[in-house]
DNA sequence: CGTAAAACCGAGAATTTTTGTCGGAAATGG
DNA sequence: CCATTTCCGACAAAAATTCTCGGTTTTACG
């Protein structure tokens, strides 16, 4: 029960891209920084694009950009952007993939968790991520 | 981001057990009713035995019991127990798993997140789980 | 107009994790 | 003593994740 790197990766490039928000488009190239392989980079960019979280300027000096303000991302979009639909089990979302067997009478807790974890996902947004940080001080 | 099945499995296995709880000793055998493979069944009741939820008795007539009321054992350890500490990325827990990188400014969110996350999973228990079911109606 | 910079795309390789299987050892009640 | 049952470790199969690569399209700029 933890993010695969796909989340984790699309957090940290969103938080570099709202950093860099107002040089213009921000190149693969320059997200090396961030010290992600830029070829599996793009493909996180690639789905955070058709989720309509970035947008993009191909071609020279191109490169990616927030679709929106930061105080209206909110890590629960990057997350489901990246790695898919946040539930406990599949059932939640697809009725079809359980209640045959008994063990299935567990449904409506998962439903319920994951109901409440989207909830708090949902109430942090990039801007809040950068605020506390600049506040709070660094890594130590 | 979702559960594996042992934490799902596991989940289904103590709720078995807390319904035929006053029947003495459950094998494996007869868990077989929930669907799940006894084999890999065996080895989560293993998981769940070594974290101190259940007890068991070896030998003829042996089996499995709850270690605990229904009323203390919280859906938090059941999943903690059998898919390992619940935690968005590992640097919550093992602060050498990160922090080199600048993406690593994120680790703030995810211990935040788990935290918040844990004490939603330590919120339900196994009775809460059960009461509801009795009484909210089956599946459909 | 040509060229270099850059995103786009799909396929597949490598690695890791999950899931499931098996065989035997130890314990226990009858 | 024997059938039942947990215990344990190792391994096999399957699936998912992570990463790589080659080529295509788009665009700015000289």
């Amino acid at each position: 029960m933890k993010l695969s790197t796909k989340g984790r990766y699309g957090l940290a490039a969103m938080l570099f891209l709202a950093r860099h928000d107002e040089e213009g488009p921000v190149s693969l190239r320059s997200m090396a920084a961030t010290g992600i392989q830029p070829d599996y980079l793009e493909q996180l960019l690639g789905s955070l694009r058709k989720a309509g979280l970035v947008t993009t300027c191909r071609g020279a000096q191109g490169g990616y950009s927030l679709a929106k303000k930061p105080e209206e991302i909110t890590v629960g979009e990057v997350i489901t952007a990246t790695e898919g639909p946040v539930r406990f089990c599949d059932c939640v979302t697809d009725s079809a993939a359980c209640c045959q067997k008994e063990h299935c009478d567990t449904r409506h807790v998962w439903s319920l968790l994951s109901e409440r974890m989207n909830d708090l996902l949902d109430s942090i947004t990039l801007a809040g991520v950068l605020a506390d940080l600049d506040q709070g001080g660094t890594n130590e």
